[in-house]
DNA sequence: TTGTAGGCGTTATCAC
DNA sequence: GTGATAACGCCTACAA
């Protein structure tokens, strides 16, 4: 592997003038600088990145801080985020929580510095790992992807809220007024926010909200949610969190003779690409996840060039109808 | 940040000894090293990656190319490369291909080659790419995920003609004789596999199989085969090379007015996490994709470090039967 | 416009 | 067992 004096001697000049070319310094002459590139392109001479990041003590590198299980809108994010940081001259690198205690947080954190990167996107949308990382003043920049509580690290997220909101009204206008909500985990800054939508939307109609059912995000819990909520029988509607535990909600609900939106209308979150075609296909929020990923990227580069974060407004999302709501049985059959 | 010389001078030693004590050298008296270990945790230091990069010629780094659209598989797989990789003391830069054009694989290697990674993994279902890669011979190990001819580079998947084989046989071991297959794109070495399990089953059992329909993955794309075929009439099952494209199939088919498995009955291939939540629920070939990454980088570690490779027996699928298949309509009913 | 000197933080080599 | 010295490949600063 050539080194940039094994060019500048093919080329007939100095090592420096090499490297002034590499970097596109404006004073080297037209022709000096075509000998140059040719000798690079004949000896296929790549600058050695470790020996650039000793002396300018960065390695163009973002580190990637993922407390997700592969759900479909942190994937999206992280894809985006990883094309993004490229297209911008950094490469990325990705680290798996195996846990969301405190411990394994900061080993995470420390481990992504010990490795140099230039800053970190945190792609944990628990409360606790933004807490913990806000807590704990590294000393590299952080952006917390997917949080909206302000916390004290730069975050961005969606209006979830609003999305929320969107999604009860729908169920309300249709005429539905037992509107139960299936939440996500309490730890998950998105899942309050999209109880949070509930509620809002529940009071502004006079309604009083039942108390949401905790759920896990998985298709699993939705199934046995289904089940209960079947015997329960007491509502006409629900909001669920996310799209895969509304798939198992409805399979649950059939499982209990419940036909959805025949006998119970439900609204779900994300839309992922079955969505339209499981049966019922469902009607959710959907969210630009990776527009979310470019922004969050944006924002970390800002911090690191320490350049004025650009203004970035919230994302809206917009509500998908398709076939999982209709009006409440009560009140087509009175 | 505190360097090595000022660890050294804290403890009253060289840097080398500081040196050693960092690398678990035997030879430093357990005294010294004590001191080391005191002065370092005092200053918090650790070690600079790129000083020692400059001087080994290796950054511990293991690049992923990828040429998947996040689904479910590849994203799984991926993950446990990057545990696995920790675990071993690599870091995992990941890169996302723009397309499968022989250029951008060119340049998505040179990308990877300039960042300076030990070795890579490429995430690369398509044919094309494992061609192009085994074309190439860089100068780095390269080990590629998911697919099953032979090519020159170090290859690794799960036995899919095997699942294709036990899905189809499923099938017509119920007693369907005209079992279509929708496969995936032509150029996915996985697609080709899965029909060739399809072709072998079929023949095996003295049934001309059809003509397959090339799919591309999509639940969209489901939909409009399920329309197509439930024009075409003359099957009584369906064997979909992925559990997406089968929901979207059974979407089409029940816009036609054809129930699934009552009229029609479909095998698939993956398990995804919804797959026993759908309507039906779908009777598939489980994978292990963890396992499938964590023994790429196995592997690649091995190639790294000159030894042989561990010998890797291929991972066995497994058929999971539940609603979408059932005995054929002109049987049960004769 | 171009070249020379010095140093970034580490490991390898060879003394002691 | 420990230390001095010389790289590793590049960039910054300054000199020509």
């Amino acid at each position: 592997m050539s080194s940039i004096r094994d060019v500048a001697r093919l080329a007939g000049v100095s090592h420096q003038t090499v490297s002034r070319v590499i970097n596109e310094h404006p004073s080297v002459r037209e022709g000096t600088r075509q000998r140059v590139l040719d000798a690079i392109a004949q000896l296929d001479y790549r600058p050695n990145v470790a020996a650039r990041a000793l002396v300018t003590n960065s390695l163009n590198l973002i580190g990637v801080l993922s407390a997700t299980t592969g759900e479909f809108g942190a994937t999206s994010s992280l894809t985006a985020i990883e094309e993004a940081a490229r297209a911008a001259g950094y490469s990325v690198t990705t680290l798996n929580l195996p846990d969301v205690s405190a411990d394994s947080i900061h080993a995470a954190v420390r481990q992504l510095q010990n490795e140099r990167v230039d800053g970190l996107i945190a792609l944990a949308p628990q409360a606790r790992v933004s807490h913990v990382l806000a807590g704990m003043r590294a000393d590299i920049p952080i952006v917390t992807l997917q949080t909206a509580s302000g916390a004290t690290a730069e975050t961005l997220s969606a209006d979830q809220v609003a999305g929320a909101r969107l999604a009860t009204e729908h169920l309300i206008s249709l005429g539905h007024r037992d509107v139960v909500h299936l939440a996500g985990p309490q730890d998950w800054v998105e899942a309050e926010s999209r109880m949070q939508g509930y509620l809002d939307a529940m009071l502004d109609a006079d309604i009083s909200p039942f108390p949401p059912v905790r759920g896990d995000w998985t298709a699993d819990f939705g199934h046995t949610a289904g089940v209960e909520l079947a015997h329960r029988g007491d509502m006409t509607a629900v909001f669920v969190a996310n799209d895969v535990m509304a798939i198992g909600l409805i399979h649950g609900f059939r499982d209990m003779g419940l036909e959805v939106p025949r006998d119970v209308s439900v609204v779900s979150f994300d839309d992922i690409p079955v969505a339209a075609h499981v049966t019922p296909a469902l009607t959710t929020v959907h969210q630009d996840f990776q527009a979310l990923g470019r922004r969050a990227l944006l924002l970390l580069l800002a911090e690191i060039r320490g350049e004025t974060p650009p203004v970035l407004e919230p994302a809206h999302p917009r509500l998908i109808v398709r076939d999982s709501t209709a009006t409440p049985h009560t009140v087509t059959q009175p």
